[in-house]
DNA sequence: ATGTATTAAATGTTGCTACATCAACTGTAA
DNA sequence: TTACAGTTGATGTAGCAACATTTAATACAT
């Protein structure tokens, strides 16, 4: 369905609104079904992020501020999304025995046991996402570079 | 700058994941500049959205659950964002005569004047998105239509 | 050694989304 | 007319983003 009936707008400024209105949207959607996705594992996106970072360096630790760095969403909150999922024991943290202030997460067994079961998930997910063929896929993801190669 | 450099994740598992993960980071860094556009102006992205759509039906009033429709974000809070603006005398809200359960919601001058000027500055803002031509922006838009189009 | 700047994380605030629920109102059928 | 289902908007809750500020620890210059 064309974005314009999605939203019920008949017409945008030019090809670019058009571009941005439709990014925006098609973002928000994929992220809707993601979320959908993680919820019955009692997790967030967020909080899903945050492991998929952990299990990449795993079994090293991450500090927070690396954790931020890495996220989608820019940087803010690292260290609350890290206290929910220490408490769900998804993590641990322990003060960094070299500098005081950093403080080390890691992803514990039951983290990692869990993030098993989301990859079969997502790659269920992923084949829904098969009206574009690799080569679409690929090429919208160059053409997703090349717009913010602006900066 | 390529979305691995960007998110210093050196592999994805499929182009899919790539694509999708492209395009949460994509739509999040427009909707950062998009933001950072509006808060000089003393309105969130969100409250400028809910103005835009009052001012397409200007002088009409529209219903609450009309602006809900057609939001990006799906729906949940037109409610509060409609409070927002009524505080700053951007909308103006009255019982809806015919059905007293519904309520209009009109575009006030004052807010009609805030969008004008915001007009330019998008104007601006899409000039700064030209490192694709119009003939990408349209490709970039189809392809997103056609990934959508699974449902 | 001491004072200053810098860094890492935590925390407080505002605004938003998603969801559930509620209250008021309307339409319809018995 | 009355009962009930559906609709419309408001509201309460949990979670996250962006931003500013705070606290603690460290690095550095004098």
């Amino acid at each position: 369905m064309s974005i314009e009936q999605d939203i019920k707008q008949p017409r945008f400024r030019s090809p670019y609104q058009r571009m941005a209105v439709n990014l925006l949207f098609t973002s928000n959607w994929i992220g809707d079904m993601q979320m959908r996705l993680m919820r019955p594992q009692g997790i967030t996106l967020q909080q899903y992020n945050v492991l998929r970072i952990l299990r990449g360096q795993h079994p090293n630790p991450v500090r927070v501020a690396d954790i931020m760095e890495r996220m989608l969403d820019k940087m803010s909150n690292a260290s609350r999304l890290v206290d929910k999922l220490v408490v769900k024991e998804l993590v641990k943290r322990t003060e960094c025995p070299s500098d005081r202030r950093a403080v080390d997460v890691v992803i514990t067994e039951s983290g990692l046991a869990l993030l098993t079961g989301i990859d079969e998930l997502q790659t269920g997910w992923e084949a829904s996402l098969g009206t574009l063929d690799e080569a679409e896929a690929n090429q919208l993801s160059s053409l997703l570079d090349k717009l913010r190669g602006s900066e």
